[in-house]
DNA sequence: TTTGTAATATTAACAGTGTTAAGTAATTTT
DNA sequence: AAAATTACTTAACACTGTTAATATTACAAA
């Protein structure tokens, strides 16, 4: 019985091809400008066919989300090289900024829209986000590395874990809508753009952390 | 010459009712849910009037997104009356995580979507988007008053104000996206719920604010 | 009071969206 | 060879924001 097999295969080969050109059309457009027709007109099928292989355009989104997740763990994976675990932390934050800035569109379809997370909710109730889990995993390790170094001291690792995420996804989100361009323009050092004050503020809360030592 | 001013009064009262009637749907059932053919509806006007007092829909959420800093004002209004700075940082951080929570698409068309800022920079370049600035000057002031009292030493106030933002708006943006809600449940004390989640997480911030004294 | 004009509101339409039901053609199984 | 399954398409539904052309209304001047 190795043509069910075969045509298993198939499948997955076609939901590659689709996923193929509505990541295209994506990075290019972004998610809203993205429509299942623009998708089927790039793989020259009618738009229904897409509706064999996935469920909706929740669907695609998930596995798009998915898609930025390899990318993101893509970056993430050197860090394990990094030692001492202060300095994982920041590199941690310094990458995940990066990425935002880089991926703006993925960044947005991994932690800003709901579209996603509602699929997953939808869908998988039993499973508990495993992209968002792997990663933040790491920086679970990461944070208690860092108490192991005196950092974060009698703080609960998992709140210090979520707040050093919040800092950064904080930063990012307000980046990405823009809001960061409108206020920074206003402060006196206007000299600075959006991306630099990021970096700014992540060292102002480098430095409150060197501080709690 | 009344009759001119009149008009425009019977003008801006038309504006009202259909920014009310938008609000009504938007709190309701959302932002991409209301649409202009619903807002007519619900004041038994034709679709097409809506664009003779509204350019286009981004019209609609901007004036929606400033009646959002309305609310966010009004309940920052108290927080004048806190003497001490550092308490006054604090109540700002809560007050700010509260109305995020009670008012989850007010928040999102603050400061998630991009449409309202998108507006401001298309039909308004010049101006610099006064309804954040005025929240964000408070904020200033208050840090600069930290800093007075010991806190934030030898930061710059923009950064740290900054980064008190990111770390709530961190937090709020991750809550209501429900990435949070993935996370928690699979953390040792699965006990709390979200929200409680972000207050710790906001009290370890403050934690460490507090050490940097 | 009638008429002309300007303001206001409406209908119809365009170009697009996600999605589903029904139908067709090809392939595989009986 | 006939029947059944698979893969795909066409047509359609019910929406969306938005615009052009048209109709209605209100109001000032004759």
């Amino acid at each position: 019985m190795g043509i069910k097999e075969r045509k298993e295969r198939h499948r997955e080969d076609f939901k590659a091809r689709i996923l193929e050109a509505a990541k295209k059309l994506f990075v290019t457009h972004g998610y809203e400008a993205t429509s299942i027709r623009k998708i089927a007109a790039e793989i020259e099928f009618s738009p229904t066919t897409i509706y064999l292989y996935y469920k909706d355009k929740t669907d695609i989104a998930y596995a798009l989300h998915q898609e930025g997740f390899r990318l993101l763990r893509e970056r993430f994976a050197v860090l394990e090289f990094v030692d001492n675990a202060f300095d994982r932390l920041k590199a941690m934050g310094r990458a995940y900024i990066q990425f935002a800035v880089d991926h703006p569109d993925f960044y947005e379809l991994m932690f800003v829209m709901k579209e996603p997370m509602q699929y997953l909710q939808a869908h998988h109730p039993e499973e508990e986000w495993p992209e968002g889990e792997r990663v933040f995993d790491g920086l679970i390790q990461t944070v208690e590395g860092c108490k192991a170094q005196g950092y974060f001291a009698a703080m609960p690792t998992e709140e210090a874990a979520m707040l050093s995420w919040s800092v950064v996804h904080g930063l990012c989100s307000l980046h990405i809508t823009s809001h960061f361009k409108h206020i920074a323009e206003k402060c006196n050092h206007s000299i600075s753009d959006p991306e630099t004050l990021m970096e700014r503020v992540f060292q102002v809360y480098v430095q409150v952390l060197e501080r709690l030592r």
